[in-house]
DNA sequence: TCATTTAGTTCCTTAAGTTAATTAACTAGA
DNA sequence: TCTAGTTAATTAACTTAAGGAACTAAATGA
């Protein structure tokens, strides 16, 4: 049934508390060893022995900062010594691909990007794209100057169906790629833990880490742009269903006879996305084609032809985000991507129909944030998959050692620069 | 972010291992400890030590079953001591709630029931039909002539939405029940773990013992019948959401204005369900009301009128599946309920929109079961759960001990009748 | 100065996986 | 029939990491 989880050896124990403390300090900023030991439920010498490898590596340091209750009397007793993450002791790298480009980042612990690039990718095969991306990867780790041995792992998104277990890219149009081994392949060049996802599931990576997501445990990210995508987060982890390919949301099929860029009659994408949306003004408006924002332009100016297809737009949108809730029954929905500019055109049908279409007392019950639109959001989330693999709990099988484990093994040889 | 999972304790290794190896026994039939070891990844050392505590307690037993290489051929080397797991050492208790009834069932951990009773449901305070319940299951238990210190505990299931981490019946319009705290009162008066949990969830996990669904870890169950209803397996564990609403699958919002029992309209089950099928038969024959066989009859004696009504039942519910499909990704969908009964009336064109709705090579890959219906499978279902919370491997934070550890406890100071 | 309180460490114990050696039970060939 | 070879299962010694008690450190306040 479940032959996924980790057996029981004794190093699963170390593992599983090494993980739980690093994430309560990155969670709970400079915290004493003492309240670690009450929040994580951990014996203080476990967490003393813990927080003592992580100060080895570097990984965290000691604040001095003095203990303050608040109202301003010092407390009794001896002061806590207080530990933050060093956001620095380690970098990540992210890569987002796109259909004739890629955007390289490069991010420490704290998701703050210290380097950044754009490249043209060359029309080859997968194997001479890999191999040009993974030199493009160390040019990156060469120019900003960071020391190679603290570099934790690289995050690759991509758009299409990606199997993140086995690392490999199942399915993408706009590549042209199927059945590519991402991970291996890069694995091998560069000689650092790699993962491959979906180009969404990196954003949702990202909300998890630094977005809205990072207090809840169960949410959805839909992303609303050029397509419609959904990232789907349950119990602090992003699923991805059985081969990878959970939440092709845009090619949810409602009633409507629209051709949409998969090939399909009647996907959500070819209604409710940017390019839907401007495909149906310009047909109306008996046009080629018409920019996404004149489009809006026109709404704004009251159109009412126009208005009608937008407002419907944000109706079909928040009927099918509200038969999401029905399915998963989230905490929060986070919608997101460059359709979010739109604004209440948009979202407010979407409110409205989205409240109509959940069962009972779901639609109420749910937040939903709208989230402007950054652009640096894609690239830090391909690094946060990385950072969020060395902090989540290392319960499942994995194809290799996490970046955590590295990290603390490295330096067991290498001394404590 | 995952607070939920378990601090690495000593205790958590034997408990994982545990789990794991009783996992093995239950799902490889007879099976030999250094088989166990091989499947497992665990030590000969290892598997002795817990397999000595399942005897000990009477979990397990010895066959003296000869190893057979299938080619009839005797293997060379000391033959293996095969084991079972006994399927009579305990039992679990079921209780499927009906509007107005309810169903016991006792089965042993292989899920055969050893006795089952109907009773009335009185129109009572939930406190009172609490307590009506769990003195209907000591008289089952009294009646089946089992020794209650081998009972490992009860699973119960309602229409509605449950929370089953707590074991809370948040919303259930057929009981009348809202917020009711179902299990901490059953524990209290019946003194054994208890567990509430949707109905539709209850099936899914005798699908996920005894089913369709052993052999995997990502699959859905949609149930056709009086309504519509969704459970969803993901790595092996049934998915509840964030409260426990989730595949609310019935009222799923599609294109239509035909009102649902739940006050909305364009409900899924209002047009696919049974019920909705033969109201929208009634309304075509202007019959006050016709039962769901004779409309099938109808269909089947070639009435177009009918003919379209199912068919058109059969092509939303399939975009619906195939929705599913975008976004789970499962391996496998098993159909099943009274609803089965339309037969390919219903399944024929499911089939045919269902492909159309997938995205991508979906629709073909995934494995589509129609599972004729047994009326016992609810029963078995509830105490499956029980069944169930034993051999998951213990990851998750717990409101109590689970029925493994209580059995095993148990008997510590017991003595091994 | 000294009792009190909270933080953090040291040392010993204990549970449970790990390893290697040992015993058990069997087959096949000389 | 004896012996070498092979696989199964157990035993005993070892190791790791959590658990717990005692102890040191550093602060407050009378």
């Amino acid at each position: 049934m479940n032959e996924l989880v980790r057996r029981g050896t004794r190093g699963l124990l170390r593992d599983m508390n090494n993980s739980r403390v690093l994430q309560i300090i990155q969670a709970h900023g400079p915290i004493s060893r003492a309240e670690i030991a009450k929040i994580g439920d951990l014996q203080p010498p476990t967490v003393t022995a813990i927080v003592n490898d992580f100060l080895r590596v570097d990984l965290v340091r000691e604040t001095d900062l003095v203990r303050d209750n608040g109202n301003g009397s010092a407390a009794i007793g001896r002061r806590p010594i207080l530990l933050c993450l060093n956001q620095t002791a380690a970098f990540a790298v992210g890569v987002k691909l796109r259909q004739h480009g890629m955007t390289i980042a490069v991010t420490d612990l704290g998701g703050t990007i210290v380097y950044r690039s754009e490249s043209v990718l060359p029309n080859h095969t997968p194997d001479e794209a890999l191999r040009f991306i993974a030199d493009r990867v160390e040019n990156a780790i060469e120019v900003a100057a960071i020391n190679s041995t603290k570099v934790i792992g690289l995050g690759i998104g991509m758009p299409g169906i990606v199997d993140y277990r086995n690392g490999v890219c199942c399915f993408s149009p706009l590549l042209e790629w199927e059945g590519v081994h991402v991970t291996s392949t890069l694995e091998s060049i560069l000689g650092m833990p790699a993962y491959a996802d979906n180009d969404v599931n990196m954003l949702t990576a990202a909300e998890i880490a630094y977005g809205a997501g990072r207090e809840v445990s169960d949410f959805l990210t839909v992303t609303v742009g050029q397509g419609i995508g959904l990232g789907i987060v349950l119990r602090g982890e992003i699923f991805r269903g059985a081969a990878g390919g959970a939440g092709e949301f845009g090619h949810v099929k409602i009633e409507s006879d629209l051709l949409c860029e998969c090939g399909a009659r009647g996907c959500l994408e070819a209604v409710a996305s940017d390019v839907g949306i401007s495909q149906q003004v310009a047909a109306a408006k008996h046009l080629s084609s018409i920019d996404i924002i004149e489009a809006l332009e026109l709404a704004r100016a009251g159109d009412r032809e126009v208005l009608a297809i937008v407002e419907h737009a944000g109706e079909v949108l928040g009927r099918s985000v509200g038969n999401l809730l029905n399915l998963f029954n989230p905490e929060l929905v986070i919608v997101t991507g460059e359709g979010t500019r739109a604004g209440d055109l948009l979202f407010a049908p979407m409110r409205r129909a989205l409240e109509g279409a959940a069962f009972g007392t779901l639609g109420r019950d749910t937040h939903l944030v709208i989230q402007s639109w950054g652009d640096e959001a894609w690239a830090r989330g391909a690094a946060s998959i990385v950072v969020h693999e060395m902090l989540k709990p290392p319960i499942y099988e994995a194809r290799s050692a996490g970046p955590l484990v590295h990290l603390l093994a490295r330096s067991i040889h290498g001394g404590t620069t």
